[in-house]
DNA sequence: ATGAAAGCGCTAACAC
DNA sequence: GTGTTAGCGCTTTCAT
């Protein structure tokens, strides 16, 4: 139980306890027998360096905080596994915190964060207090989102993939196409562009635009009861544009139970989605682009290269249907 | 970008650091006056203390390190949301591993997380190579898999999954019953009773077992292509018991692509597949119950509580069925 | 009620 | 090529 320290190794090789720091970290001049005598004392002690002892000594932690609202889902669970492996190549240490959107448990995960030294955040969560990030003045990397001024951000292309949804349905002959997301107000942009990608395309048919609002948050029940609401109340629906796959599929639930025929395609392209529901038309965002660019992102301004202040990524979508 | 430190707040506050680590940590008696300077000095720069810094005096790090396959996947997803949810209530934090089930990345993981000291660990991955949390000399709880003789493991009842789910099978009429998992030799003790719940139910019925060993790792493809050689070379079945959602999902899409009607039941039920794939039936783990169960072993030990030592919990599953 | 000093495990600067 | 020393940010004796 006891944690072997550099003292330790020391006193096992003979040598004192610089000595073994300087073979550990390959600096200076080490004879060849010390150093083997160094490498059999580690060895017989199992030893491994302290990573926090040497954070104390000024240096990055190599650690990096996710703050996402929960890896249970389908495109958090994959972009957290994406950001997770890539940070690792890099020699990172990933702490995740699932906020669940609750703006107070995510204040105090960024206060936790901060304490333990964190050399960056990557954030993904949509909440609105976000004076937090402002102030904590540090490396982040926002995904979808718009924290502050010179935050960077990677998001894919929304306005692209709203226009190309909703063309994807009327192609399948729909007219009356409804829009369902989860705006807040000024928040959220691209969940803004998405939309007005939506509207533009209906613009060019002259058909007007019919958007929903279901908060993203809700429960699957409360949803499915707005849903039901909302298609009990618009028998003219034949087709909608759903913000996330996974609520398109409860719509798709819903339809069925109604009995609607009503074109439906949703947003995101997890893996998971696209594989185990081959039969859902949907957008899909380059989670694995968009995860190494957040990255590449981040270790720039760790780096103190700040030219990625204020940068925004946009990737590309691409329309994924009749697969 | 500096971080301040106690120091610092002493300074600003004129007093000494013991004082203000005082004040922080609600030792000794401190007069209000002195206390609420502190308290000003550390609002006004914004303070917050080092947690590395405290574990170097040898406290808990109050990190624990979750080992899992992936984050991306319904099961895996879900419960690593409860652990750290659950954990984060309890005030560790959490750092994430996904292994991807590649044991030289796990050993390598191990050593990082043991270098940064944290108190524990909850493995949830399938390797063979176990000797390094033998040799960790840590408090470890694994997920469904032994690691060895005093390491706890919490699983669910998977006997009686395999059991429920031939019964479901049977009682819907069919005769032919097969089932496929990812059995690993001895390394995998839970999927074997799992298999003989299922052997037991068709003696029972005097009918005879046919098992089929599809890795649990290979590629969505290479399972797909392996699942069409089973169904086409045994056109006798008419059930299929698989051992996990996902890849009963996956002989869903099969079995509809050959025409062939089969009554097919998965194992894990996760919260996504059973609002998203109602139809499918399935034997539900109760995954919060076991992340719970995991947690409390886990700090019963980090407490130097032994008692935990060997114990193996099994929650009970439950089937669910035409939803 | 507060301070001074030592030390946690490590590395860097400066000897020899 | 190796040792000595000081110090990272914090807590913990032991004084006062």
């Amino acid at each position: 139980m006891k944690r072997y320290t550099l003292e330790d190794v020391a006193k096992l090789a003979g040598v004192t306890s610089t000595t073994v720091s300087r073979v550990i970290n390959n600096r200076g001049n080490i004879s060849d027998k010390t150093r083997k005598k160094v490498y059999a004392a580690m060895e017989s002690l199992n030893y491994r360096p302290n990573a926090l002892a040497r954070t104390l000594l000024g240096k990055q932690s190599f650690i990096v905080g996710l703050i996402f609202p929960t890896t249970n889902h389908p495109f958090y669970g994959e972009i957290i596994y994406y950001l997770e492996k890539i940070l690792s190549e890099f020699g990172y240490k990933v702490m995740i915190c699932n906020s669940m959107n609750d703006s107070k448990k995510e204040q105090d995960f960024v206060q936790m964060l901060l304490a333990n030294q964190v050399d960056g955040l990557i954030v993904g969560t949509h909440n609105t207090d976000i004076e937090i990030y402002k102030k904590a003045n540090l490396p982040i990397v926002s995904i979808d989102r718009i924290l502050s001024e010179n935050i960077p951000v990677v998001s894919s292309d929304n306005y692209q993939g709203g226009f190309l949804a909703t063309e994807y349905l009327y192609d399948k002959g729909a007219r009356h196409i409804v829009h369902i997301n989860s705006l807040r107000a000024d928040e959220a942009p691209y969940s803004y562009e998405r939309r007005q990608g939506y509207i533009d395309f209906l613009t060019t048919k002259a058909l007007s635009p019919s958007i929903f609002e279901v908060d993203y948050e809700l429960s699957f029940d409360v949803k499915k009861n707005i849903l039901i609401g909302i298609l009990e109340l618009n028998k003219a629906i034949d087709a909608m544009f759903i913000a996330d796959d996974l609520t398109a599929l409860l719509t798709r639930q819903v339809c069925q139970m109604l009995n609607r025929d009503v074109n439906i395609i949703g947003y995101d392209g997890s893996e998971l989605i696209i594989k185990y529901y081959p039969d859902l038309a949907t957008i899909q965002q380059p989670i694995e682009e968009m995860s190494s660019e957040a990255v590449k992102l981040l270790i720039r301004e760790i780096n103190q290269d700040f030219t990625s202040q204020g940068v925004k990524v946009k990737c590309p979508v691409q329309l994924l249907a009749n697969r």
